[in-house]
RNA sequence: GGCGACAUAGCCAAGUGGUAAGGCACGAGUCUGCAAAACUCUGAUCCCCGGUUCAAAUCCGGGUGUCGCCUCCA
């Protein structure tokens, strides 16, 4: 499989470390809020990632973390705790908030037909591991202890910024105008590992420590989780472009740091979904949810499909016109499929080789999802019989996951039986209207139908109705 | 100030040196009392200029434009 690693900004050949083990690690969200469709993107891709490499051989051991202390407004010692500024403004322990928005954000992942990871951490529940790594970090002097916390010194790394070429004279040091210089550190790209200083007294989650009582940086928690449920060697390293910087550069920093070794081969960032005016964030107020998708009308598979049409290392644009475009394809996928018979003759062991073959090809070739979907369309346009069809959209289905084989849509009896029997005098009316060639009472029949919903159609066979 | 990405038909989008996948929309046709659905058919030389090559959307150089990053972010 070729993978485009970003460390290294080039396409590669993907070779676990061991035989056909792969070690994932994805970065989990902070469970302050709820996740939006442009967070869901990376995790779209990630699941494909994971569930391609299954497809090709591989057996994949993944684990994701979920941020629950920790990560800062902004990086220094004058940020918030994201999760306590939740928990206050809803007037909720830190906890429950944590707890409310896990929820949400496994919810999300069913709807999107998202496998959970088999190993998921909660940054809470490895404290012990931080502070073991943060001890060697300064005990080997990585770290320093300056104004009550403990920072990592970037400046004792041959190289510390990764995925740039650019050199620490070259950036500007704190760009964002809303960023404030931390004065203990002696390094401005210095960044904290433990925090014993907060500007908050009432801090709910704090720990023990050989350095005071306090909490740990956002940062540390990743290479933390990673050591103890993955070991010391990472094959794939997988989250979204922003945190290229600063949030993986400092995990490099303080693994291979404290591993005294190089660690993880691949990196695999997913680009940001955008919306026309820029990016979507959460900060930015103008971010939709798989629940907004579902209020207006929209199956979030119809977003997956969305997604997987374009190719997860270019910018997508999000757009309601997009989407629409994505959810007419969906639907007609849906209905094609579910007209197919499978008992339409055997599955053509031959015949579909030339398909399968071209599915692996494009996953192999860096996650080429898009042709992924144009194989899916071709097999229906092909001239296989039905049964070798539906065997191999089920088998690309367990990759892509939109339910393909699985119509949502029941084209009779989900009305109750006093509708049923409405509809079908209805349809019998209008039946008899045509029958009459009065055809001005057979449409307003239709019409009135279609206002509560009902459509009409026509075959053959007789008028059979849909739900819409 | 620095680094980087992207620019392909009305829209979305694949394509990594050999005469432009796919999807959506539009239009035409078949079917239909009409419509819907379904099915069939129909469209681009790839931002501009120059170079390398037998051959370039694809490589190189120079423009133009859009976007992102340089301690909130997936």
């Amino acid at each position: 499989m070729i993978l485009y690693n970003s460390e290294s900004r080039e396409k590669e050949e993907f070779k676990p470390r061991k035989g056909n083990q792969v070690k994932m690690y994805t970065c989990g969200p902070t469970v302050y809020n709820y996740a939006h469709i442009g967070n869901l993107r990376t995790y779209i891709f990630e699941d494909i990632l994971e569930k391609a490499l299954n497809y090709l051989g591989y057996n994949v051991q993944r684990t994701m973390n979920i941020t629950d202390v920790g990560h800062l407004s902004d990086d220094s010692d004058y940020g918030n705790d994201k999760m306590l500024n939740m928990a206050i403004k809803q007037n909720k322990s830190v906890l429950e908030i944590a707890k409310f928005y896990t929820e949400a954000f496994k919810s999300d992942f069913s709807k999107l037909n998202l496998k959970w990871p088999e190993t998921v951490i909660p940054a809470t529940s490895c404290i012990d591991v931080y502070i073991e790594m943060i001890k060697k970090l300064i005990d080997d002097e990585y770290a320093y202890v300056s104004n009550g916390n403990v920072y990592f010194d970037t400046s004792k790394l041959e190289k510390y910024y990764r995925f740039t070429n650019q050199s620490q004279d070259e950036m500007l040091v704190a760009a964002r105008d809303d960023v404030e210089e931390d004065k203990s550190k002696r390094n401005v790209q210095d960044f904290a590992l433990w925090f014993t200083k907060s500007k908050f007294e009432n801090q709910a989650l704090k720990w023990d420590s050989p350095w005071g009582i306090g909490y740990p940086g956002w940062h540390i928690e990743c290479s933390g989780i990673s050591y103890k449920y993955l070991g010391e060697y990472l094959d794939i390293h997988c989250g979204g472009v922003d945190n290229k910087f600063p949030h993986h550069t400092n995990e490099i920093a303080q693994s291979e740091s404290f591993l005294g070794h190089h660690w993880c081969n691949y990196w695999f960032h997913v680009e940001h979904l955008n919306v026309k005016e820029g990016k979507m964030s959460k900060s930015a107020n103008n971010f939709t949810t798989v629940q907004t998708l579902i209020d207006k009308g929209y199956d979030p598979l119809v977003y997956k499909l969305f997604c997987l049409q374009s190719h997860y290392r270019k910018i997508l644009i999000f757009s309601y016109e997009g989407l629409d475009s994505a959810k007419n394809a969906y639907n007609k996928l849906i209905s094609k499929i579910a007209s197919l018979n499978k008992n339409d003759g055997a599955v053509d062991n031959e015949a579909i080789k030339e398909f399968e073959n071209k599915f692996k090809q494009a996953l192999e070739n860096d996650l080429n999802t898009a042709t992924c979907v144009t194989v899916l369309f071709d097999v229906l346009k092909s001239n296989l019989n039905d049964a070798s069809k539906i065997y191999l959209i089920e088998s690309f289905d367990k990759v892509l996951g939109l339910s393909l084989t699985k119509p949502k849509k029941v084209i009779k009896n989900d009305l109750d039986d006093d509708k049923k029997a409405y509809v079908l005098s209805k349809i019998e009316e209008r039946k008899v209207a045509k029958q009459n060639k009065d055809y001005q009472l057979a449409d307003n029949i239709r019409n009135e139908l279609l206002e509560q919903g009902i459509e009409l159609i026509d075959t053959k066979e007789g008028t059979e109705y849909k739900v819409i």
